[in-house]
DNA sequence: TTGTAGGCGTTATCAG
DNA sequence: CTGATAACGCCTACAA
């Protein structure tokens, strides 16, 4: 480990500042963080310090002197699917604009990736946290709560949040699928779902469904988390076989429907005729492809600028309402 | 403003620590950074200590001290591409595992995102920083000298970077795109290329490849950055009447290049026969979709992680190279 | 191997 | 509206 000499600027320091504009360094603070309570003529003075100083303001000191960080946590398990790339996005603008930084945490799909990552990162003292799911373990729930930091979870639905909630239910989702399905006139149905757990809430609701709908459930798959586009083609050559009558299939994904279409297409099964799919995302592929896949839309992008709001709202001592469903809509293309 | 009450796991620290114990601060600050030297039997206390009182670290405060954020900031246009989300999906992986923590900064493509990012970013004293391309406003670059951070810039191949850089030259890929249709026998060509500083690079080497070859440039179009598969869609759309005999269509990324696909195989144009294609980037797109497409593949992943090792070994006073060029290499497909 | 003193750069608080 | 003072919680540097 090297000690850290830095060049010039970052050198400069609000005593410097405050020296050169002929003021106290509070006023230099002042000037910065709320302007509104310095005379003009003065806070001008100090500008033109800033300017010629090049001064850097350091927000580690002024986080430790504060107990603010104006940093958000945001953990996912990867951005690499644009389930949650879209969020994070979005989250990342808005914190943006409101002065906030995000710090990214990925958990990847192993059940305790969190539980290291949330430690990890509460030592920053983040002044908010952007958790993927409601489901976490006792340690981390207890962690948080002695953290006192605000929290908002996304992508879930559960009864009782930690804190604050922005998302829906999986295993409604996957009973709406069924239910559309069925309204086709479906009656023998396939699911590919990968193995997180809310990949396994929409399959749940969709074979329970199906069940009652006294449909066959012809097969299912268990996909990789992240599942893709060739889990999506294997898992179909597998069940190809099982396609001899009219079947809906239900994937994890948009990717992995889409997939599972391609495959369908190389081996001679016809879509929809055969073969019915509908995806889960909207991701830009399912309109994009050709035929365009029918799918279930969530707004991720809209999760993440709402719970960015609500974290907001919470860190300026306003109120923000605990659980916000957002709506998920089956749009229908011409894959069903 | 509210101020920030903390619930009792927060206000401990290390002197309540170090007092259940029965040590200094100081040992305690060892356990946790410096274990080898500290004598087993007072580390076991210590650790007894932290757990009993679930004490978590403020690396605000220890940052300050040691003028060492153990932070680094990564900026990037968007995540919403799996150009940029996989390079800094490992990068964050890496850096994680060597107990950094990554601050991510979305510049978007309006050239003067970047500047008040990075200013913005700064304030946090990162130890190191991740840029996208090296093409910076003089004033980013004086900001980025006068701190004294490590850089690493990606997705470019700059002959004078500002510090380090891991990238690749897009101009000659734009030439080796062209050579490879031109040895396939193509005399007509056309490009989609996206409108930011490394699309029109790659723009710019196939243009004036294809001019080399005495091919004929029958069409080219400019897609917004980013672009995706509507955008290609709609620009072989536009374009389709000028397919009358056999062409060579460089797509600006593998989405551009299957929407293209997806198009001409609306309009009837057949692939690759009367078309053939050629994308970038390698997504899991380009060779799951039926027929696959050929790419031009640089390893994204590999970037990401390259730059976090050339980082983490300028943090830790070793030297890294200042300019490492990754292999982009042509990935033949049925497209083509 | 462990401890002591002092400071990192800023802001909350109170006084003027 | 502006200033002085005292933390914020930890780590560097030195000493024992």
């Amino acid at each position: 480990m090297s000690s850290r000499p830095r060049g010039p600027a970052a050198s400069v320091k609000i005593t410097d500042v405050a020296a050169a504009a002929g003021v106290a360094p509070m006023t230099v603070s002042r000037v910065l963080n709320t302007p509104d309570r310095v005379s003009e003529a003065t806070a001008l003075k100090v500008r033109e310090a800033i300017e010629r100083l090049g001064y850097v303001p350091n927000l580690i000191a002024g986080g430790l002197s504060s107990r603010r960080s104006r940093m958000i946590a945001a953990i996912v398990p990867t951005i690499a699917s644009p389930m949650f790339s879209a969020p994070v996005q979005t989250f990342t603008d808005v914190l943006g604009q409101a002065g906030y930084h995000v710090m990214l945490g990925l958990s990847g799909y192993k059940p305790d990736g969190e539980d290291a990552l949330i430690r990890a990162v509460l030592t920053r003292r983040p002044d908010g946290l952007l958790l993927t799911g409601a489901s976490h373990s006792p340690a981390v729930r207890r962690l948080l709560k002695d953290a006192g930091v605000p929290v908002v979870e996304i992508w879930d639905a559960a009864e009782h949040p930690t804190d604050m909630l922005v998302g829906f239910d999986h295993a409604e989702l996957g009973v709406a699928v069924a239910d559309f399905f069925a309204a086709g006139g479906h009656t023998r149905f396939m699911i590919f779902a990968a193995g997180d757990p809310r990949a396994a809430a929409r399959r749940e609701g969709f074979v329970r469904r199906v069940a009652q709908h006294g449909g066959t459930l012809v097969a299912e798959r268990t996909l990789p988390a992240p599942s893709g586009i060739i889990d999506g083609r294997l898992a179909l050559r597998a069940v190809a076989p099982l396609l001899t009558e009219r079947t809906a299939l239900f994937g994890s994904s948009d990717n992995v429907a889409f997939g599972a279409m391609e495959e369908a297409r190389a081996l001679g099964i016809a879509v929809p005729q055969r073969l019915a799919i509908c995806g889960f995302g909207d991701f830009e592929l399912s309109r994009g492809c050709e035929p365009p896949i029918t799918t279930v839309s969530v707004d991720g992008a809209e999760m993440g600028r709402v719970a960015a709001e609500n974290l907001l709202a919470r860190m300026n001592g306003r109120a923000a309402p605990r659980r916000v469903l957002v709506p998920s809509r089956i749009i229908e293309r011409a894959s069903t």
